[in-house]
DNA sequence: AAATGAATTTGAACCGGTTCAAATGAGCTA
DNA sequence: TAGCTCATTTGAACCGGTTCAAATTCATTT
């Protein structure tokens, strides 16, 4: 590996001088410059990002901590995140929940240590008391889902339109002359799960139908768990006529569910889900959804912490959109009693 | 940031010592040893990751390129990776493939020049002259669906048995009674599709039926190019009474474009995918496909690049197996004419 | 008490860059 | 020609660790 001490003796310049070369520093006469840009060429060097690192004390690299990698929802942000920090020359240390649990705690522990410039977490939420105390230096972080910082060293927060989700997509199936609409939700102490409720409470609010707790579940985000809920609510007494999903994974699970009742959708009951995965449009019925994008999210989220990386800036909040997708998986209601 | 130098002074030795404490030398006294952890812990020290880097030139840290995180099979593979660095304490620097493409020997070259310990390559084919001279000095390197190493700091090479899996699905649906078998490949120059498509010559061959070369088409591995390969098969004078599609993506297309002719799956015809994506079970019918486990192939190929940090060993190359997951979108042949 | 040897500990060099005060040198003025 | 600027260039300190030859300490042997 070339150094560059090597390429200032070749050049017969001192290390300072290379250096300035190397950083475009305006203070090197012109033929200097090109004689030591010649023997870099010649010796195809690079400087040494570590070393770099450690006197700059910058790594230009980010970090992202995501829960579960292969979650469509969280593959798409990874690749937003990927493809902003590589597009800016910035390397991404990506972190997962692994089976054995690191939590989050250590997973920052272990960016911050790397001395990574910044960090965005998506994973699954903790205790506020523990989020406040991440370990985490001086390290500026984004986080995803929280209305309010939860540690000091938050300079961005990223929400998508959880209310305005729930409201749509209970709404939709509302003016579909829906009226029994099940609901199951997402992790209970997930921040996003009790405003994607509340628009479905909203909804039903406005249209004047009265809160029926029995068709309103929690989730666990997963298909199996979509699955689950599903069956209890199909065999319900008086079962719904449509139902909401607080995601896409979980309204494949209730699809399953509703295939093995012996039950059509959406001639039988109607489904939206929340998400808008790759392969929504792609199942059938291709799925009626929520869509929104979680590629925008860990773009967002990268180029917050780019741009924190030369100031400190003022705390950010960023609300992204979230609009109704019609496909096939709702239809008017046709039923009032289980088929 | 606490140093090294800070608790060598604190605790009264020399900042060898308290680097032989940290790096477990046997060579410190007990007492010693004690009085360093303590100071250690007082001030939760950990030393930097960047310096130690530089003076043992090796980062502990690993590459991932791949193609496109977001595509399931990759995106398995990607935990799979991530899981095991991280368990082994190491990161895991990734890079895809950006809109603006950056290409391979570029990405390859960030890595090098972050001096990671090892690079697993997942990404698209490049023509073997070019990738004989990616830029990567000593760096090993493990490449997916090779054959052969493509050059010579390639120290694994991981392959899915892709003969087997064409074999296993055609035969599937000869056993079916079908003899009249689209196939979709992948693509042309991708070191996986010859393999696939071999096998399912093979399976032709053996049960007797003659190819039929308008039943066999290239594709993309992607679920608009099946949609499209599928519709023009369909379209035929004498179209197929089964399909195998090289992915399960190009099999969700598919589906989608046998829904939009007005063909039920299976009764007017089957489908076999490969991969087994984590939502082959929950589209309907629930696809048969070939199962395998890319979770696997990034779990070995970290392991593979761990192993040779310590010693170079001899090219390794793991064959992993693959296996048909009969599931509802596959069933006798019951026409022989266009439904 | 001196010599020997083993166990500890030290401290400076090193990894490969950046940074900046000081030195150098060229060009211009008086 | 000396003196003065201003643009370049230098070289050593520094970032925070590791490494290892040399120095020191301590116990044992003669």
């Amino acid at each position: 590996m070339t150094t560059i001490r090597q390429i200032a003796r070749e050049a017969g310049v001192s290390v300072g001088t290379v250096s300035n070369v190397l950083n475009e520093n305006e203070n090197v006469a012109l033929a200097t410059r090109e004689r030591v840009q010649l023997v870099i060429q010649q010796h195809n060097y690079r400087p040494s990002h570590v070393a770099r690192s450690l006197s700059t004390r910058r790594t230009g690299t980010l970090g992202l901590i995501v829960s579960n990698i292969s979650n469509p929802f969280s593959s798409e942000l990874a690749r937003g995140a990927i493809e902003t920090a590589q597009q800016a020359g910035h390397g991404l240390l990506v972190l997962g929940a692994a089976p054995d649990g690191l939590d989050l705690p250590t997973q920052v522990e272990t960016l911050v240590h790397q001395w990574v410039d910044g960090i965005l977490i998506t994973s699954d939420p903790l205790p506020d008391s523990r989020l406040s105390q991440l370990p985490c230096g001086d390290t500026p972080l984004v986080m995803m889902d929280y209305a309010q910082p939860p540690h000091r060293n938050v300079i961005g927060l990223i929400n998508f339109d959880w209310e305005a989700a729930g409201y749509a997509a209970t709404m939709h199936l509302l003016h579909l002359g829906h009226r029994r609409i099940g609901y199951i939700g997402g992790i209970a102490d997930h921040p996003s799960s009790h405003a994607r409720a509340q628009g479905y409470h909203r909804a039903l609010h406005e249209m004047a139908v009265p809160l029926d707790l029995v068709l309103e579940r929690g989730g666990d985000f997963l298909a199996t768990g979509g699955y689950q809920v599903a069956r209890t609510l199909l065999a319900l007494p008086n079962p719904p006529t449509a139902l909401v999903t607080a995601n896409d994974l979980m309204a494949l699970g209730a699809l399953q569910a509703i295939a093995e009742a012996g039950w059509q959708t959406p001639n039988d009951i109607s489904l939206v889900g929340m998400d808008d995965i790759p392969y929504a449009s792609f199942i059938s019925p291709p799925l009626t959804t929520i869509h929104l994008s979680s590629y925008r999210a860990g773009q967002i989220g990268i180029q917050m912490l780019l741009e924190a990386d030369r100031t400190r800036p003022a705390l950010q909040r960023i609300m992204l959109p979230t609009h109704l997708v019609e496909r096939c998986s709702t239809a008017l209601v046709r039923r009032l009693t289980p088929p």
